[in-house]
DNA sequence: CGATCAGTTGACAATACTCAAATACTGTGG
DNA sequence: CCACAGTATTTGAGTATTGTCAACTGATCG
């Protein structure tokens, strides 16, 4: 689903869950003021303090929403995938982007400007709720990652993280870790030797097994209370 | 202002950021939903999992927001001021509160029930774009949280809210911390032992004088630099 | 005035980062 | 399809920041 290809813009839209249960007629609105854009690999978007006109909406491709510190090194936010959006924040306060976004694969973006949007928002309070349900979802994920990050250490949010990529992926035991291990260290706010050297560890301890970007789990228990308390 | 005394609920709701610009007649039908309590210092208001009913203004006190560690470590994520909104997160999603909530001191609390205000919402979309700007908003403080965790040592962080409290209390170069050392600690990700030790350094070094709760800034140029590059 | 709690300081341990180097991949141009 | 360049990943050695545990001081409040 969301393939793009076999539906129209409008189609696409109504099928996003920022925009499920929006009547046709504003749908075609939506489809109306909305740009598409191509990007290749590795394209910044915007940049932290960028003026914010509008956000976005991924039809195709993945995109990662970073902060990075003055000596170049990132700390992944959000990963972006295809029916999610990004940007809002500068739509609805502040008016400038709190962070940088950059793809991470070749992608297609549906771009909204502000002015259009927020009309359309004032006429449809259908619109207004989702919003509001995917500001607060994010909420949510970002609650848990700053409790990950103070409270928790990398093994254990490593450990969080597979038992999540196990759930969303629903296959068994086994599972993709779906970025690059360098990427993956920045999404769990360290660094690639310290990720690697976890993931052998646990691998060593009988936790897991690994097969580059495969991961299989192997004691689903023993890396549920690492995800829990933490430690060792 | 938003003293109390000296004005009615329905005004009062109507001095609030998040209904500001709401005609009359709806501040009518919020207060209407209204109920007021008062709760002692140190008082749990929910914990992480309840099921959400509705969100919380301050009207007087402040209350902390926090996550809780299995071993008992807590990590505020905010503390809510009076005028300021907490725990509407459950009320647009999930349903249920994603963190918990306890009273720093004698507070005076309106807790709006989430049936009700979702029709109030409905009917009203100057009440959405407020609710949206203020969510965003708390994304947005969410983003430099989990920045300042990953990329910044604790001496950076900080220094980084030193400046912070020092601009919004607008006292030259005085400023209170506003919260008890330990709740300060928890606030920055951190220890008391830690932020003890880190505070003397400061002081030793001549960024600041410590008076207790107290702070001058003695070198903010210094100050600034720390906070920007997380580095002594 | 004693008890409790907040804050400070010291000694130590441990997690994670830095720097460096070796190895394995990936994609591209020829 | 291969060779090469540029990345990505892994591993090693050393360091540093921060957390843990413990003891002590000081303030606050019945």
């Amino acid at each position: 689903m969301l393939s793009d290809r076999d539906m129209s813009l409008e189609e696409w839209l109504g099928a996003t869950s920022l925009f499920a249960g929006v009547e046709g007629m504003h749908l075609r609105d939506l489809s109306g003021i909305a740009m598409v854009a191509s990007y290749k690999p590795r394209v910044n978007i915007f940049s932290s303090g960028d003026p914010g006109a509008g956000f976005y909406l991924v039809k195709e491709g993945r995109v990662k929403v970073f902060m990075l510190s003055p000596e170049g090194k990132e700390q992944i936010l959000h990963v972006v995938s295809p029916g999610e959006s990004f940007g809002e924040v500068a739509v609805f306060a502040g008016q400038s982007f709190p962070a940088h976004a950059a793809t991470l694969e070749n992608s297609r973006l549906v771009f909204l400007p502000r002015d259009d949007f927020v009309a359309l928002v004032s006429a449809n309070p259908a619109l207004a709720f989702n919003l509001l349900a995917a500001l607060s979802q994010r909420l949510r994920q970002f609650a848990v990652m700053i409790d990950a990050l103070s409270l928790k250490e990398v093994p254990g949010r490593l450990a969080a993280h597979l038992l999540h990529l196990s759930e969303k992926q629903a296959a068994g035991n086994r599972l993709s870790l779906e970025l690059s291990k360098t990427q993956l260290a920045s999404l769990l706010g360290t660094i690639p030797e310290t990720l690697s050297r976890i993931l052998s560890k646990l691998q060593r301890a009988g936790f897991i097994a690994i097969k580059g970007s495969d991961i299989t789990i192997v004691d689903r228990q023993r890396l549920l209370e690492l995800a829990e308390f933490g430690k060792f």
